[in-house]
DNA sequence: TTTTCTATTTTGTAGTACATTTAAACAAAA
DNA sequence: TTTTGTTTAAATGTACTACAAAATAGAAAA
């Protein structure tokens, strides 16, 4: 049906269920009425009165922005805005399984883009025990360097720590979240690729060097990531 | 309620729906049983029966995941695993409106962080026609420096097309999303601030300089937003 | 005034019924 | 044989009713 060279022109027609429909409309209805945080919306029966839709329909499309935070439902007090939750709609369709081929490469080269920009935030905000810890799995990594599991786990360790130390919340999530997707790809590695520049040698030049080093330094710990990018 | 100190420690009882469970069961359903995109699911009814509950809660969670891309859903043939589009799911809850401010800052510094990345992926794909445009752009900038609304405009595509260059699609929409909370921010600016170096200063380092000269230059573009970092 | 109980209200769940769409099977025509 | 048109059956989409469960607000009691 897609594959005839006719119809690659024509798009596909989306058809729109009322749960849909419903869905925008609140949203639109959220913002146009610049309700905030906590304040109360209209009872699931007068909302479907209101559009004309069955009380299911109107189900629907609240239990899509109840389950991203939008909303909160609480029995007989009614529904309240809430903060979404950013990371948490991602973090639930973020499974390797789920994804294409592309788009997990294209994560993955965010991931290292992300790598790459830490160095001003890192240097911002990172404190004395900071580095004491990254060095601790640093060294824990010598230690245990047999057991292919566990480099992947310390591995994910050291680079979790960096995020930490950025003590920016949402980038930490985002990147706990690109986690099983590192480690899926690690995991098709046959052979551990060990970086001209290791753990231990990042956490010397977070000691002693400059931002410029570490982007360097950096650099050379992914760089056989980065030579395989086409 | 929760600003009794005896209440501190006890963590909030998370009161799970059906739906809720149901959603949670089903994306286990679909990974433990390895289903591949175009896959079909079992119809709504058997899954209902399976899980003892009512085909309305299913409803609701198949709901999400549709929402989400996870699924598709046609009538009679049923439904079927689909690619979820990972962006898809994160723009529909990232607007300035919902989002409190700490994580507006996050989303703010994710940015920069990003920026200061990109350094790597241009390198490795920007082509010639790419950088031409891009001047363009930049150029464009300076006839107009004038009205506000345009500049911000203006700001957008030109670090717009950087995203574009890197050949990175899913980066690019990333950083699509993240235009309204960027220019929201901006808009809060009562003076603009020009940074010490400029677009046209960035495009001659791309046209003439190595990687490191641009992330140097980028962070100088940046700087006044660093800045103003704690 | 503070606590406890009660009544009411709203969400959560179940179940039935029917409309709508469309894949698949079949029949007819070229 | 291939294409085109028609029918049928099956699954989703929508509506409606009914009741259970929870939690607030208000009444009653201490």
């Amino acid at each position: 049906m897609q594959t005839n060279g006719l119809s690659n022109d024509l798009e596909r027609i989306a058809h729109k269920t009322m749960a849909d429909i419903v869905e925008i409309r609140l949203r639109d209805f959220l913002k146009k009425k610049a309700f905030k945080p906590g304040d109360a919306l209209p009872k699931e029966i007068e909302l479907a009165e209101s559009l004309g839709v069955s009380r299911n329909v109107v189900r629907e499309a609240l239990s899509r922005l109840r389950m991203l935070g939008m909303i909160e439902t609480k029995r007989k007090r009614g529904m309240v805005l809430a903060s979404p939750d950013i990371m948490g709609s991602f973090e639930r369709v973020l499974d390797p399984m789920f994804i294409n081929e592309n788009t997990l490469r294209d994560i993955f080269e965010l991931r290292l883009t992300l790598e790459m920009g830490l160095a001003d935030l890192l240097y911002l905000r990172m404190k004395k025990e900071d580095v004491d810890e990254l060095e601790e799995i640093a060294k824990n990594q010598k230690i245990t360097a047999g057991q292919h599991s566990f480099r992947i786990k310390n591995e994910i360790a050291f680079h979790g720590k960096l995020y930490t130390m950025t003590g920016n919340d949402t980038l930490q999530r985002f990147q706990n979240m690109l986690l099983p997707i590192f480690g899926y790809l690690v995991s098709l590695e046959k052979v551990p690729i060990i970086g001209k520049v290791s753990h231990l040698d990042l956490v010397n030049i977070l000691r002693k060097g400059g931002k410029e080093d570490f982007r360097q330094g950096m650099f050379l710990h992914l760089e056989h990531h980065f030579k395989k990018l086409k």
